[in-house]
DNA sequence: TTTGATGGATTGTCGGACAAATCTCTGCCG
DNA sequence: CGGCAGAGATTTGTCCGACAATCCATCAAA
């Protein structure tokens, strides 16, 4: 007796699967066009929409990214793509702050004691791009989230590890974004945080790996203390609605 | 004058945004079964194939997936599902040993501690069975890549940080299965692996949280030393291979 | 109650079509 | 000779209609 097949995937999982593998393999390199869709789909015998299908799934998961309209390059998925997603993830497991802070509290410092034996002079400079960005936020009244999370990320990036790169990227999004609804709640919160920053820069520029690793972690500490002076629990799930501003 | 059109961006985009607002605003529940292509194309006012393209992303994203051939129902991505995609971020960005070792150095004794805090019976019954998987595997000569890859994966689960689950996973994935590879190079390393694993389970069972962690913390250190021993340098890049086994 | 058959619902795939946006090439002008 | 405008060819985004395979619920038969 002879069973011979069951079609197990529908083709345009299979469409996915392949050009995945063209991809990682190394056949499609970044920045390489893919062939037009009525092409591919002449090649792989199948149908435009059902190439579509395969496509939007790459697209998805960050392997290719519009060059333009027209144009469909094979792309190097990174923090920017990747973090949403985990984030989303987390949040829909109704992580806690505590739960996040935990894992910040480890990968934080560490990032920021390599950022002080790393950095180049560019890094630096963009650091302090980003305290007089936040500095003129904070005189404006305006807010700083966006200009926190990158500061953060200008730390991690200097690092030059891009495996703390993308692990930091979600939990640290969720954890300052989370403590930004409650900002306006904690006195002087803003002013606290810039000194913070500024002092890690400092560390950073003079190369003082154990200043800078210590001070970020006083920060990620006074950031908790801020989050219980705002009257929030260590074990209060994360707003979900943090996902999608 | 009237200027009423701009649409800034495509409609399977506009319908996979859409649903995901549904989804995690909570208007669609996780295991709620999604309306029937045909239903959303004519609510939403757009072609069934644009349904389609729209809905294949949500399907790569892990926010949706099949409870049948024929149901699509609201899930909630775990570690399973993100874990693929951030280990393929890494490997095209050409990690290297050390930089996946740095962070694993950090989070997985910290799930250890939380293991031994934290774990209920089930949890250490759990342990066990793998502790058992693993040494028949031994004895018969088997791989036990899949079987190691798990037993981490059980101890940060029973730390229940879902952050610390989501975190871990890629970075042990990659550098686990690395080692793998090179495994048949080093001496003894499985009977090694097996006398650390069990000795961790030990320290769970008996609530031994710094014993748990600086067992952990030893095993990891022998595995780098393996690593080594195995000819291989710290700043070896990560061989993409591993993602598409 | 279990088994089997029926019909409707739904997905996967296909073919073809067309407007709008984008690219390419050509020929004109300076 | 270089640059620019316009024509024409590509390519994407979207739609329509269609059909087989599969799944599901329901009902009939054993």
């Amino acid at each position: 007796m002879q069973i011979d097949r069951l079609q197990l995937q529908p083709a345009y999982q299979a469409i996915f699967g392949t050009l995945q593998k063209f991809i990682l393999s190394g056949s499609l390199r970044p920045g390489d066009a893919l062939p037009p869709e009525t092409e591919l789909a002449e090649k792989f015998g199948v149908n435009r929409s059902t190439i579509r299908e395969g496509i939007r799934q790459l697209e998805a998961e960050g392997l290719v990214a519009r060059a333009s309209r027209k144009k469909l390059v094979v792309a190097v998925p990174g923090a920017r793509d990747v973090a949403p997603r985990v984030t989303r993830a987390m949040v829909m497991n109704n992580v806690t702050f505590r739960e996040l802070f935990d894992v910040a509290i480890m990968l934080e410092p560490y990032g920021a004691e390599l950022a002080a034996r790393l950095a180049t002079l560019d890094d630096v400079e963009a650091l302090d791009a980003n305290l007089a960005k936040q500095r003129a936020q904070i005189a404006k009244g305006e807010p700083t989230i966006e200009t926190d999370l990158e500061f953060h990320s200008l730390i991690a990036a200097c690092s030059g590890n891009q495996v703390l790169l993308l692990s930091r990227a979600p939990v640290s999004m969720l954890l300052f974004k989370s403590f930004d609804i409650i900002a306006p709640d904690v006195d002087s919160a803003e002013h606290r945080n810039l000194v913070a920053h500024t002092e890690i820069v400092e560390r950073v520029r003079s190369r003082d790996a154990a200043g800078a690793r210590d001070w970020m972690e006083r920060h990620m500490r006074d950031f908790e203390r801020g989050w219980l002076l705002a009257g929030r629990g260590l074990d209060d799930r994360i707003d979900p609605s943090i996902t999608y501003g």
